[in-house]
RNA sequence: GCGAGAGUGGCGGAAUGGCAGACGCGCCGGAUUUAGGAUCCGGUGGGCAACCGUGAGGGUUCAAGUCCCUCCUCUCGCACCA
């Protein structure tokens, strides 16, 4: 009777298995349903966050597949990384050996979970049955112009040797692995992609996403790619030919601009300077801006810093020679590296004019006031009518950028465009762990594709250990000699490996052919599963993993592989696992078991501070290990709490005795249903009318209709489960002559198969295990998602609340039917009412049918 | 600075503009037990009460946690993007 889950969890496991009921055939039977998870880095052991992530993806699995869809629940491994290369640095383990046993491991424990996952269509990245594939897409973007070989300054991290994504840097200029290291700028040739390419349509997709994705997801998105629209205008040099093109996204205030700044890495700067005869003095700021990192030049309090290059420009709008700034602010990878510079309304020029001693010219007046350039203490940055604005003065700003653009493009000296903040994806990383990027380079043909008849390149199982760090592949000395496929001299291969970014961005489809050998991908087979009806994931994708992706999703849609422009049709973001935790005055983040009974480290003695929830991590020690818990409660507990404990997307606090309360109501449902298991399976399939039955039935259908509601439209379910907990309550009230009569045990019997099935996606070993237990020798995860019984629901009396002045008064217990005046009279006529409007006239009355009856009385 | 989200009992959290605090944790009491634990039952926002209570202040409404305005705090994202 006790509740054991070590004995039925392993047994039903094996039970699905056996029976393959999570398995999803290539031929559809019912509609499908593509619910996925992001898959894991196999990091080696799963943490909360796997727990709980997979968790949701499985309650929809289950619960959309009880709905009567075909679904397709796969799962896989990111399995190229770097955490793998430092394993084998510091273990002297082999980066795919260390891979595959984390794998196995992990696998086991999503096993344990009771997860419902087609095993059949697992892969692992890290195989060259994976990756071969997206050696060939590459050589398709290489034909398509998508991918390409760019010199290019990049982060570049002296403790990882290899360069760093923006991303990958910390805010304080730091390496994301090395927190110590200081990040330094390099020039390499790199790898390409050119999303860019694509910015404006993963803009556009948003309207096929909005309503499905979670609207911050949308918002960062928009964020990231960072589109501006406004005008090229080019300014004539002043001495001899040629010109310099800026970026504008205020081409309405030209005739304002009175400098220009430009990037210090920009070349012109120190052509300039040279030409002036102001080498050095410009020479010492360009090397000084350029020893700043990026914390220090992208700093808040950061002055606005530069210096006059000695070069002059036309403003093509007033004819005037303006001076050339080069200007610590101006970033040389955004727009064209120059910026017209219009104090007068722009905050950053004004300061920079302001302390320079630069003209302020207002050319944009705002409505009622009069800017005066003297007494200005800012600049105006809004809307107004242009003034000092030659043919354009009297416009509207709006209009007049209109206007001036249009001006410009018919004199050619400008043109109107659209900038992006995103940028071309670099897609190189120095590294062995990866998918080998599948180019040779000949000294006489220069950068050759591989041919794609010899992929995969696979690679080279001897990993050079001698190489503590930078790149083992420059080392392999035998596979990187090849001769060139097109002069067949002796040529080297490429030794950069794809970010794994490559990997993660099409793996989702492969799913649907996870075996093909002959294709990357069958587009029958895609037509019939893609997209991904829903994925499953954490917020800090946002902006990489999830455009990444998107991209990739367009090129192969453009390739003929892919159907439909979005890869994943609705998101759900999951929030973190938080966990308290505990701070050492000396000794800094404590573990629990370092911390005595009275709140004191066990090392010190001093008091240990009890500090907020944060994010579980090692380094804060403040994780709770998926294994242990499972161990002790078993997976339906770390399941149900993971579901009850918060709604799915916001932060959940972990907290041991919530645990103990998910564990205590699984104990409860299953002493409840083993008691009763032989009253409910002899019992017969009937009811009478009785008052009883039919609050038996009203609650089973009400709790079925909530649940049915929370997890298919609102996706609450830590409301389903407490509607749940709710209905078992009450069916430990329903007493022992009611369970043993036939009239009223045949309406439990149907309370007691129901609830069983509402169970069967949270909880499913336990669920399995009861459904047996009454009798049953089906797979209850098989069967169909009971309908709720509309009229069983359906309350006869209902309680109207009666307010006066919006206080309430008294509740009346009415007919469900009741009509308005039946209610007007009862409650003008109740005592508690009649006190609170003696003496007074009742000026208007309100009635929502069945719920409330407002009196206004004065 | 800009943008998004959030602020409700001791705690996690519920509430299509219509009874604030469902459900769970914790706590209190009872039953059972030699005892403890486990289990089952009951109670539990504050206030003796009238009443008061959803970060603060205003507003709309018969009615506001929910809508509008101002502000505060926290979390996340972006951040010299021209």
């Amino acid at each position: 009777m006790k509740y054991r889950p070590r004995d039925i969890e392993g047994k039903w496991q094996k039970a699905w298995e056996e029976a393959g009921v999570f398995r999803c055939p290539d031929a559809l039977s019912a509609p499908k349903y593509y619910c996925l998870e992001m898959f894991p880095y196999p990091s080696g052991r799963i943490h909360m966050g796997h727990v709980r992530v997979y968790t949701i993806g499985d309650l929809l699995a289950r619960f959309k597949r009880m709905r009567g869809y075909q679904v397709l629940h796969p799962i896989g491994w990111d399995a190229f990384g770097l955490p793998a290369e430092n394993a084998a640095f510091r273990h002297g383990t082999h980066p795919a050996k260390w891979t595959w046993e984390n794998i196995g491991f992990m696998r086991e424990q999503l096993k344990q979970m009771g997860i419902s996952y087609d095993w059949e269509r697992e892969f692992s990245t890290c195989s060259p049955e994976y990756y071969r594939w997206e050696q060939l897409f590459f050589l398709w973007m290489l034909e398509d112009g998508i991918a390409y070989r760019k010199r290019a300054t990049l982060n570049w991290c002296d403790e990882c040797q290899t360069v760093l994504a923006n991303e990958q840097v910390n805010r304080d200029g730091t390496c994301f692995i090395h927190d110590q290291t200081q990040v330094t700028q390099r020039e390499l040739d790199q790898w390409f992609v050119a999303i860019t390419k694509y910015a404006e349509e993963l803009l556009a997709g948003h309207g096929e996403l909005a309503g499905g994705w979670p609207e911050n997801i949308l918002e960062m998105q928009r964020n990231w790619i960072g589109r501006s629209e406004g005008a090229e205008i080019r300014f004539p040099l002043a001495e001899g030919a040629g010109d310099i093109t800026v970026f504008t996204t205020r081409p309405d205030t030209l005739f304002g601009a009175t400098f220009m700044s430009m990037a210090p890495e920009h070349p012109m700067v120190m052509e300039f300077a040279r030409k002036s005869g102001r080498e050095v003095e410009v020479r010492e700021f360009v090397d000084r801006v350029a020893r700043q990192d990026r914390v220090e030049r992208t700093g808040e309090d950061m002055a606005r810093e530069g210096i006059f290059t000695g070069g002059h420009c036309v403003n093509p709008a007033t004819g005037e020679k303006i001076p050339v700034y080069a200007a610590n602010f101006v970033l040389y990878e955004y727009g064209t590296g120059a910026v017209m510079a219009v104090p007068a309304h722009d905050q950053r020029d004004f300061e920079f004019a302001r302390r320079y001693g630069l003209p302020v010219v207002v050319v944009v007046q705002p409505e009622g006031e009069a800017l005066d350039p003297e007494t200005m203490t800012a600049a105006h940055e809004g809307a107004g009518r242009l003034v000092r604005s030659g043919e354009f003065s009297g416009l509207d700003s709006g209009d007049g950028k209109v206007a001036i653009t249009r001006h410009l493009e018919g004199k050619g000296q400008g043109r109107g465009t659209v900038r992006y903040r995103l940028r071309d994806w670099g897609v190189s990383r120095q590294r062995y762990w990866g998918c080998p990027i599948p180019v040779i380079h000949c000294e006489a043909c220069g950068v050759v594709p591989v041919p794609a008849k010899d992929l995969p390149v696979v690679l080279p199982e001897d990993l050079p250990y001698t190489r503590e760090r930078g790149n083992p592949l420059a080392g392999a000395e035998g596979w990187l000699r090849v001769p060139c496929p097109s002069c067949g001299k002796p040529a080297r291969r490429e030794t950069d490996t794809f970010d794994t970014f490559f990997e993660s961005s099409w793996y989702f489809l492969r799913y649907i052919d996870p075996k093909n050998d002959r294709a990357p991908l069958d587009p029958e087979k895609m037509r019939r599963f893609a997209p991904v009806d829903q994925y499953v994931g954490g917020v800090e994708h946002a902006c990489m993993h999830l455009i990444y992706a998107r991209f990739f999703h367009r090129y192969l849609r453009d390739k003929g592989l892919a159907p439909g422009n979005e890869p994943f049709l609705r998101l759900l973001s999951q929030g973190m696992v938080c966990m308290q935790t505990l701070e050492c005055p000396k000794h800094g983040w404590r573990y629990p078991e370092e911390v005595d009974e009275s709140g004191a480290c066990r090392q010190c003695g001093e008091t240990v501070s009890v500090g907020r929830s944060m994010k579980m991590s090692k380094s804060k020690r403040n994780v709770v290990e998926p294994s242990a818990l499972i161990e002790r409660y078993g997976a339906d507990t770390a399941r149900i709490f993971s579901l009850f404990a918060a709604p799915p997307e916001k932060d959940l606090d972990w907290s041991e005795q919530g645990v103990e309360g998910a564990f205590r109501f699984l104990g409860r449902v299953y002493r409840l249903v083993a008691l009763r298991a032989g009253a409910v399976s002899a019992a017969p399939r009937q009811w009478d009318g009785s008052e009883e039955v039919r609050r038996i039935r009203q609650v089973t259908h009400r709790t079925l209709r909530k649940v049915t509601g929370d997890v298919e439209e609102r996706f609450h379910f830590n409301t389903a489960i407490s509607a749940v907990m709710e209905m078992v309550n009450f069916l430990y009230l329903v007493d022992d002559a009611a369970w043993g009569a036939p009239a009223t045990a045949g309406a439990l019997r149907e309370a007691v198969e129901l609830l069983l099935h509402m169970l069967s996606p949270f909880a499913p070993h336990v669920a399995e295990e009861l459904w047996q237990r009454v009798g049953n020798a089906d797979l209850i995860c098989t069967r169909r998602w009971p309908e709720a019984d509309v009229a069983a629901a359906r309350e006869d009396t209902v309680e109207v609340v009666v307010q006066v002045n919006g206080k309430v008064r008294t509740r009346l217990t009415v007919a469900a039917g009741a009509g308005e005046d039946e209610i007007r009279v009862l409650a003008t006529s109740d005592p508690r009412v009649l006190e609170h409007t003696a003496g007074k006239e009742i000026r208007k009355t309100v009635y929502v049918p069945g719920k409330l009856f407002s009196i206004v009385a004065a």
